[in-house]
Order: C-alpha cells, then structure tokens, then sequence
DNA sequence: GGCGAAGTTAGTCAGCTGTTCAAGACGCGC
DNA sequence: GCGCGTCTTGAACAGCTGACTAACTTCGCC
C-alpha cells in the first residue's frame, strides 16, 4: 500500500468526518468510526489532527466553502429572478448530488444551534449571507431594498431546507427530482407577484 | 412535597425528554438528564418506564399525536387552497409556540432517518400522510388528483421544515412571525397558480 | 546508511451509560 | 394505631466507549 501525505489524508478524514456525521449523527461520529470510514488508523488521525476539535473544525469549514462555492458562481449577467433560481437550483442540485451532504449539513446545523451562544449558528448564517450578496449582485446597476433581499433569501433557504429534509427522509432520487422543479416553480410564482410592481428587479 | 401519580409522572418525562432532546440531541438525551428535567430521581424513570426505550416511544406518540392534533382539526368547509393555507399555519405556529417542540421533532425526524430500514420514516411520513387526508377532506365533493394533493402537502411540508430551522437557529420571534407571512404567501401564489386552470379547486 | 515522514499496535484511563436494589416515606382505609 | 400499596430515594453496579498516547516499525529519499 502506497504512502499518503498527511495533506490528503486530511482531506479523507474531513470526506470521512461528513459520512460518519450523515449516518451516525455528530455525537455518533467518533475517531474510530471516522478513521475505519477513512480507511487509516485510529493512531493516523490524532497524527494528523491535534484533536477531534481541530477536524471538526475543518470539517465546519469544508462544509461553508462548499455552499460558498455552489453560491458564488452565479451568472453576474443574470436579473434578481434568475439570479435567485439558479441559486435554488444549485443548492438543491448540491443536496442531490450527495444525500450525505445534505444529511451532514443539516446535522451540523442542530449541532450548532446546542452550542447556544458564540458562533454557533455559522454555517447557516453564512450560506445565508452568501446568497444575499449574490442576490445584491444581481442588482448592482439597481439597488433593490435591503427587506426584499432577506425575504428572497429566507424563501430560497426555506425551500431547499425542506426539499432536504424530504430527500433524506425518503432518499427517493425520482421523486426528489420532481420536487426540485416543484421548488422553483413555488419560487417563481411568488418572485413575479412580489416583485411584479418592482420594475427595476427585472 | 406532594406525591404524584404515575400517569402524571410519565407525562412530566415525556415533556422533559422533549426539553432535553432539543437542547442535548437524542444521543445527549440520557436518563439523568430526563430525570433532572423532570424533577424526578433516576430511579423513578424506571419505576415509571421499563426501560429508556420505552419512555422514548411515548415521545415518539407524543409528537406524532401534536401533528395529528393540529392538521386533524382544519375547518371541514373550507375550499382546498384555504385549508392548504390553514395547514401551514397550524404546524408554523406550533412550532413557533414551542421552540423546543420543532428542535426536538427535527431531531428525531433526523435520528428516525438514521435508523434506515423499517419504520424509521414515521414521524415524517406520518404528518404528511394527516395533512394529505385533511387535504383530501376538504375536496371531498370534487376530488383533485392524487398528484396535485401529493404536491400540495409538500409545499406545506418544505415551508414548515424551512421556517422552523431558521427559526430554530436565530430564535427571533419577530422575525418568525413575519417569515410566517412570507411562507403562506408563497403557498398562496403558488396554489392559484397551480390550481388556476382547476375550477373545481375554488 | 541514515533520517525524517508515514504508519501501526496495543494500550491507558477517565467518564458516563442504562439499570437495579434495598430501604425508606407517605397517604389512606380500617 | 396498623397495615399496605403506592411513591421516592441514594447508592451502587457492571460495562462500555470516549479521546488520546507511547513506543515501535516501515517506507522513501538524499
């Protein structure tokens, strides 16, 4: 078997970390269990991460960039309708692509919000603000006001967290399918209504 | 100190199970912690419980009993788009009185999906299986397809489980209550929409 | 050959888990 | 008062699992 360097074998154990989390819930995602999923040894974690805390950490991390990655490549060119379907959409798609993904994040998040106080409702928070400012993005050449901007958000968060929970719950792909287009046609219609009277968001 | 019956007792465990699955998780949600919750020794959780097992598939009754309580009673006269938005509103604003409530029903939809294979789904599948019914009821003398009354319940889902993570994580009543605005307008919008070319539906 | 990085084995030890038991305290009919 | 069944408790049990580590071996490169 060949020798791997520490850098990749960080990266497996972060890809490891978010299964274990999908199938055993955070508190049931130990060093043995993420080191056997890993394909390492218990001893080769604690080589490369001082504490289980510190691969969380990157975990967290792992898990912010990937929303900030699927958020941040929207077309610049695109109006604020488009702009927040194709953030839905991606979302979504991201969820589809990987039930485990999706299953770890939404763990994360219950995972955060136990730990009341600090910055524990981070990875939410941001995916939140990533979407705003793409949103913002979309507007540049016309402002659209701040109020609107959060709705959209919160209506976007709101529709790929239930399209989620359902996903995971049925783990149905076909079914899942259909309820993405469902989702963004419920996106739609409310964005045209909403911003019917707002001629500068189109 | 007054003593109390068992009856009272079992009741007073479920409740605290509730509080301390939503605040520790499932797997942080131990017999002490219940019994501390409860205001009760250890030892009288298994003087009322056979065991851990048993006291949790009352909670489990517990949830599942609430949905049912707040989908069941939607005015029986009501036209389809009235009832769908009634719906909504009921499960929006159960959460919204108990935070814990919709923590702890997250949790053990999450924790339900864990244990893959035979009823794992209930919870989850069982409220949406009440919502479609009450749906079903409310077109009763012209019926709609399965298909619509199968979207129809979901979009009431995904916007429910949507507005309870983020009021979960942010716990910021005021802007709840507006989200709960947000949320039933965008399933309004939608249904005219999609029932627009229905007649029957209204 | 030597040296450092990668990998392993076999633990340590603390903490917590569900559960039980023996014993005591209350309340109520007699 | 006396029983008696229903509550209530502190203390313990036995076992498991958690994160983490020390000491050792192997690989690959200069």
């Amino acid at each position: 078997m060949p020798r791997i360097s520490v850098a990749q074998r960080r990266s497996d154990f972060i890809n490891a970390a978010v299964e274990v989390i999908a199938v055993y819930g955070i508190e049931g995602a130990t060093t043995r269990r993420i080191a056997e999923q890993a394909q390492a040894n218990l001893a080769m974690l604690h080589y490369c991460y001082d504490s289980k805390e510190d691969l969380f950490a990157d975990v967290y991390d792992f898990v912010a960039g990937k929303f900030r990655e699927v958020l941040k490549d929207s077309d610049p060119h695109a109006n604020l309708a488009d702009t927040a379907r194709q953030l839905l959409r991606g979302v979504m798609e991201c969820y589809l692509e990987s039930a485990n993904f999706a299953a770890a994040t939404l763990e994360l998040i219950s995972w955060a919000r136990r730990q009341h106080g600090d910055r524990g409702i981070a990875v939410y928070d941001q995916a939140l603000e990533t979407a705003r400012t793409a949103l913002r993005g979309a507007t540049s050449d016309h402002p659209v006001d701040a109020e609107t901007i959060d709705q959209i958000a919160y209506v976007i968060a709101a529709l790929a967290d239930g399209f989620a929970l359902n996903w995971m719950t049925y783990g149905d792909r076909s079914a899942a399918t259909e309820q993405m287009e469902i989702a963004v046609s419920v996106l739609e219609n409310w964005l045209t209504v909403r911003l019917g009277s707002s001629p500068a968001a189109l």
